[in-house]
RNA sequence: GGCGGAGUCGCCAAGUGGUAAGGCAACGGUUUGCAAAACCGUUAUUCGAGGGUUCGAUUCCCUCCUCCGCCUCCA
């Protein structure tokens, strides 16, 4: 497939540099409290592009780490009255709970910081033995930027922005921290009073590691100086993923990553997600307004990874109604198809187009688009051409990591006194009692329920 | 101030130097007591504004307007 390298600035076709296995890092949470959408917008996307990639034949080797001590973990676990490794083991078990529901494929390496304090000291160590890094009067270590030229390429950041960016911070660092210069970033951090139990001993004292070099010496650790694709969100293109260039490449040697891929922010509304404008949805807030999991994933995938995409409460409804006509095309091609063939080869069939657009740049919403004409232009085809049609849009749903809904569900817990006005009407509108059926619809409207007619019978849905 | 991204039908959203996918919603028809569901059909001569290049631009260039993100630990 073809994808966008935040490095190079253009598309590139992948292929895993060792010939055989896809090997990439993904950025991935801190746990202090639940992912919300936005984060989730990310690991989906991500989750797609592997699954592309494996539909294609490739074998992939995926690690994603767990960040689980940096400040806001200690803060929110002292603030919890738990010890830092209970904290983070919740929350980390609500991340796996919801990556599961939005069916995310587990990395096959999910690494987690505090268990790996030895390989960052160590390397640490390297980079100040190579004249890279240098430690502070507190006991501090800090990475000194000038002695990587190539610092800013990913960012594009030049030296003159560099010196921007010291004297707009000046003020808020100079007396917290003593470096050499104010763009040198922190590989581990003396111990301060406020971190309680959390630290650990190292040759320049007792603290903890800075994120930045958490991330470096865990992908050292499992995919070495050189591998195939880093991926995270925009916003960590600087410092983060800058910074771990400049460690890993200063201490590993390598050439690291092979190709950056970032996905744009989420947008709520048109706007930035915030607490503050109370936007900021977790997985619980919107299953308590009746979506899916799936429902949210469709709507994350509805937007190239590239462009920000803008949710809003009405893609989720949208999302909804989607599935559920792409679950009737399936069973209306199964139908047609009439029975179990044995397909031996692997076309897309009218799905062709699906696939070659997650093949350029991963466009899952022209992916998407194609298959809802795909399937239209499916209507005709009966039998094997029916089924091998079938194959073909279930693999795309496969790549996009999609679960069709079964049909639309009746709603099984209605109050009784709903119940009951609704059995009413029913036997007013079989003796034709057009009047007082109407009447008693009305009153369900009224009180959050609509009642369709079928022929036989009727269904209830809650209006949300 | 610097860097980067975006403005396409009421909403969401693809796409392309050659004449605008798809979803939602809406509307019309068949059907229905009326609705709903289902099925069929319709809905942007136009792609933020203005110039330019071109046989031809929404797609390339320039200017402007608006919005968003990043600029030291936020996916």
């Amino acid at each position: 497939m073809r994808l966008f390298d935040t490095l190079a600035r253009t598309d590139r076709e992948l292929r895993p540099i060792d010939g055989k296995t896809f090997r990439f890092y993904c950025c991935g949470p801190t746990v202090y409290g639940p992912a919300h959408i936005g984060n989730f917008r990310t690991f989906v996307l991500q989750d797609v592009f592997r699954r592309v990639l494996e539909t294609a034949g490739i074998p992939t080797l995926h690690v994603r780490n767990i960040t689980d001590v940096d400040d806001k973990t200690i803060r929110d676990s002292q603030k919890a009255g738990k010890p830092l490794a209970d904290f983070t083991a919740a929350w980390t078990a609500k991340f796996h709970a919801d990556c599961e529901a939005l069916r995310l494929l587990p990395p096959h390496i999910e690494p987690g910081a505090v268990e790996h304090i030895p390989q960052q000291i160590a390397m640490i160590s390297t980079l100040v033995k190579k004249g890279h890094a240098y430690a502070s009067d507190d006991g501090s270590v800090y990475f000194k930027i000038s002695s990587f030229p190539d610092y800013g390429k990913l960012s594009r950041l030049d030296s003159r922005e560099l010196d921007l960016g010291k004297t707009q911070n000046a003020r808020a660092n100079s007396d917290e921290y003593e470096k050499d210069n104010l763009s040198d970033f922190v590989l581990w951090k003396a111990r301060r009073p406020g971190d309680g139990d959390n630290f650990w001993p190292s040759p320049w004292g007792e603290g903890r590691p800075g994120w930045h070099l958490e991330c470096s010496a865990m992908i050292a650790e499992y995919l070495g100086d050189s591998f195939d694709l880093h991926s995270g969100g925009v916003d960590l293109v600087f410092p983060h993923h800058e910074n771990e260039i400049a460690q890993s490449v200063c201490a590993c040697g390598g050439r690291f990553s092979a190709h950056w891929f970032h996905v744009t922010h989420l947008l709520v509304d048109g706007g930035k997600m915030s607490k503050s404008l109370g936007n900021l949805y977790t997985l619980e807030d919107l299953a308590a307004k009746g979506f899916t999991p799936m429902e949210v994933r469709y709507v994350l995938i509805g937007g190239h990874y590239r462009k920000p995409l803008n949710f809003t409460l009405d893609s989720l409804h949208a999302a909804h109604e989607a599935l559920q006509k792409l679950a009737k095309g399936a069973t209306a091609l199964a139908t047609r198809a009439g029975g179990d063939f044995t397909l031996a080869d692997v076309s897309f069939g009218p799905f062709q187009a699906a696939w070659d657009q997650l093949n350029h740049d991963l466009n899952t919403p022209g992916a998407l688009g194609s298959l809802f004409t795909g399937l239209r232009e499916s209507t005709a085809l009966t039998g094997r051409d029916a089924a091998a049609a079938l194959a073909g849009f279930n693999r795309i749903l496969r790549a996009l990591g999609l679960i069709l809904p079964p049909a639309e569900e009746k709603t099984a817990d209605i109050p009784a006194d709903i119940q009951a006005i609704a059995e009413e009407r029913w036997q007013h509108r079989t003796a034709k009692n057009w009047a007082k059926s109407d009447e008693l619809r009305a009153r369900l409207t009224e009180l959050g329920w609509t009642m369709k007619d079928g022929k036989e019978d009727y269904t209830l849905t809650p209006i949300r």
